[in-house]
Formats: structure tokens, sequence, C-alpha cells
DNA sequence: ACAAAAGTGTTAATTTTACACCCATGA
DNA sequence: TCATGGGTGTAAAATTAACACTTTTGT
């Protein structure tokens, strides 16, 4: 009833894929903010802030998104919420959600003064307990995409298997077998082709496919 | 940095198996208590509180546990944090939690002034969005239970597979083969036999098992 | 024609499911 | 000896995994 004094913030894991600087294949990123105060002046962090008494949880995490890289989610999910009491002199409970963003967006996205994309597998030593949450939300992902269609929201609404196996390898960081996979997706019945192809490969024209829009990808909890 | 004044609240929702009032089928129970006071005055809700200011947050969602039903958990896990802006005129962002209370313990309990147990699957309307809330932590009960061997929680240190298959068929609501099940639960070597039996039945007496206690126990998450 | 990826087919290995049947105990 | 669950065996069914092979394009 009373107020506690405790500060509410959101922040926010956000993945993307690019080409990995030195060996060129596709791999996880994320994006990092270089903290502007104490406590952990000067560290490496998660991009986020404080809950605005007007903002729904999942509003503040897409704010953050678009304030820190100027892009926008494809998928957003709530992942944790930490609030051990010794985090800091004033205590701060955050509320973490992880986001995807798509690969055509995040091409165009260059790194600001303060902020930084890094390779998911190669994070530095991060202020707070933001190691282990990056972890966390790694495993989150990793998981989630073997179950999950969710591998789409790193792609545009057109897309080849060839395409979306490839986020999956690049997730997964393992090889795939192209017709195991490619069975695998068609089987769950998520996957309506396009009747168009992919021209201007070097080889047989992929058929393009879209995703089912289900009522449940506006709740995804 | 500022406070935000928003009120920060732990609930917990705490499942116990206890015979259905009907039929007599072992059936999943959790407690409600009355709401004393505005909004919602008179409604059946989540146990809970304010968190205070130097309590952890699954300490908070222990002491509610205990507080309200006397008992102690014997798993809890977090399960979601919900914050719309609309809850109610004070904002409130409410951290829930799970929990599993050991049947041998549960059957000593008595329902308080303002504490009633419910049948999970008939519940009345509740306040808040509580209902949302309890229809979430029974599906993530029975989606951990298939894959994690959380079902233990519910029985003492040593369990007949019998007892853990029951434990099961309670949650799942559905019958499962004994052979199969046996099987499948001794093939994830977490289950040791103490050597003993449990006599006194009216059959073969069957041999008792103790699960292996693993590091990960201590952080479910 | 050749390379390269798309797409299909086939089989072995593994896991899941169903159910028959023997075992050990109390009544 | 009978009823009751404990416990084992086994085979069909379904799923997963491995890989050969055919197709269609650009060069």
């Amino acid at each position: 009833m009373t107020d506690q004094g405790i500060e509410l913030a959101v922040s926010t894991v956000i993945f993307a894929l690019r080409p990995h600087p030195t060996t060129g294949e596709t791999t996880l990123w994320l994006p990092l903010v270089r903290r502007i105060r104490q406590p952990h002046e000067g560290r490496w962090a998660l991009p986020g802030g404080p809950l605005l008494p007007d903002e729904d949880l999942a509003a503040s995490a897409r704010h953050t998104l678009e304030r820190t890289t100027g892009l926008s989610s494809s998928y957003l999910e709530q992942l944790y919420s930490f609030g051990a009491v010794d985090r800091s002199p004033q205590r701060v409970v955050s509320i973490v959600y992880w986001a995807l963003v798509r690969s055509d967006e995040v091409a165009g996205a260059v790194d600001g003064e303060n902020v930084q994309w890094c390779v998911a597998d190669e994070i530095p030593e991060l202020a707070f307990d933001h190691d282990g949450i990056v972890q966390y939300a790694l495993n989150r992902l990793r998981a989630k995409i073997t179950y999950s269609p969710i591998a789409r929201f790193f792609l545009s609404p057109e897309f080849t298997l060839a395409e979306l196996r490839a986020v999956h390898e690049a997730v997964l960081v393992k090889r795939i077998d192209p017709a195991n996979f490619r069975r695998q997706a068609l089987a769950t019945k998520t996957l309506v082709p396009t009747g168009s192809q992919l021209t201007g490969t070097s080889h047989r024209p992929p058929a393009l496919y879209r995703f089912q829009v289900t009522s449940s990808d506006r709740n995804p909890r």
C-alpha cells in the first residue's frame, strides 16, 4: 500500500543476426550500452531504463529498443524479473525482456556513441548481473527456436526454406540436414507457399513461403 | 533514478494435491484469500503482498506462502510479472511465483477465516486478472511436469513409482501406462532405489526410490 | 557440361505406445 | 486361491536421422 521506494527498471536483450567479423558466418549479435553514471560507470550493460508510470512493461522494453538501436522488434517476450536485495545502494527490481530484430532492419543500423553491437557468444564482462542475464536469454532463445516457429522473426515476411534453416543454424551454431529440416518445417502446417520463387540465384530457384498468422502471435508470453 | 511511485507486489500460485470432494480422485488444489479492502473487496484472489525493501523476490513469495497457509513450499519458481497500466487507480506491478507443497504437509492444513482451498480447475471468478494468472500457472505446471522431474516436490523424499505416477496422473488429469512410465522414469537416471520396500499393501510390496540431489535444485529459474 | 543448391526418396536407428504376462503379497 | 498392483517382455507404430539421388537453374 505504502510506497516502498524500490526502483523499477526494464531492460531488454536484443538479438539480431549479422555476419561474424572474422569468420563471416551468420551469427547472433546484441547491442550493449555504456553506462554513463555510477554504479558500474564505464561498463557495458543491457539497454534499459526506469519504468515510466504510464508505460506498460512491454511498451517500456519496446521504447528502450527503439531509443538505443533505432530499430523495432519483430518479437518481444518477457524473460525474467530480477530483484536481489544486494544489487546496489538503491534497490532496483529489473524486469527483463528479450527481443528479435529482423536482419533486413538491422543491416542499416550503426553503432552510436555509447552503443555497441557484440557477438552474443563473445560478450565482455558486463555491469551488474547482466552477464548471467544474457546467458539466460541465449538459453531461452536456443531452447525456444527448437519447438516454436520464432525463427521467422529474423526474416522478412517472405523467405525460402534455406533462409529459415540458416537462421536455425546461426542460432544453434550447428549444421542442420536440409532435407530433414524441410520436412519438419512443412509438417508443422504453419508454412504457406506464396507460389512465387526467388530468382537470381546461380542454381535452381527456391520456392518462397510465408508464415500463417495465428492469434497467439499477439500474446506470445 | 527518481522514485516512480509504482507499487511492487509479489503473489504466489500455490499448488497441492488432495482428494477431490466429489469424485475422491487426487486433484490439484490451490489456496485463495478473500480481499478485505478495495479494490475488488470481498473477491477471492491469489495470496500475496507488497514487496518489502529488504526482501528478495523469492523470499517474499515464501513468506506469503507461510503466512496464508502455514505451510512451506518444496518448490518455488518465478512465473511472470504483470504490470499493465490499467490494473487499478494506484499502479501495481505484480511479480508472480508458483509453488508446490508436499501432500503430507498439506494434509494437516485447515482453511482460515479468509483463506479457502479450491480445486484448480474449478476456480471462482477472481479479483484483478488473477483468473488468467492461475490458468497460466496451470499451463506451466502441466508443461513442466512432462519434461522435468518436479513431480517429486509433491511427495516425501522416499516414494514408490506408483506414487510418482499418481502425481503425474493427477496433474495432467489422464491415465498413464504404468509399465512405460516406470521405464521412462528410470531412464532419466535421477531415480535411486533406497533398497527398502513399502510394506502393508495388499499386494506385492513396491520398491522405494529417492531423487538424486542435483546442483540445479538450488537455482531452478 | 558443370557446379550448386532445391527438392524427393529410402532406409536404419531410436523413441513411443500398447498390451500380454509373470511375480509377490494380503486377505 | 484369488484379487491387486508390482514389475518384465515384446512387438507395432511413430518419429528422427542419415544420406543417395534427381531436378532446375546460372555460368
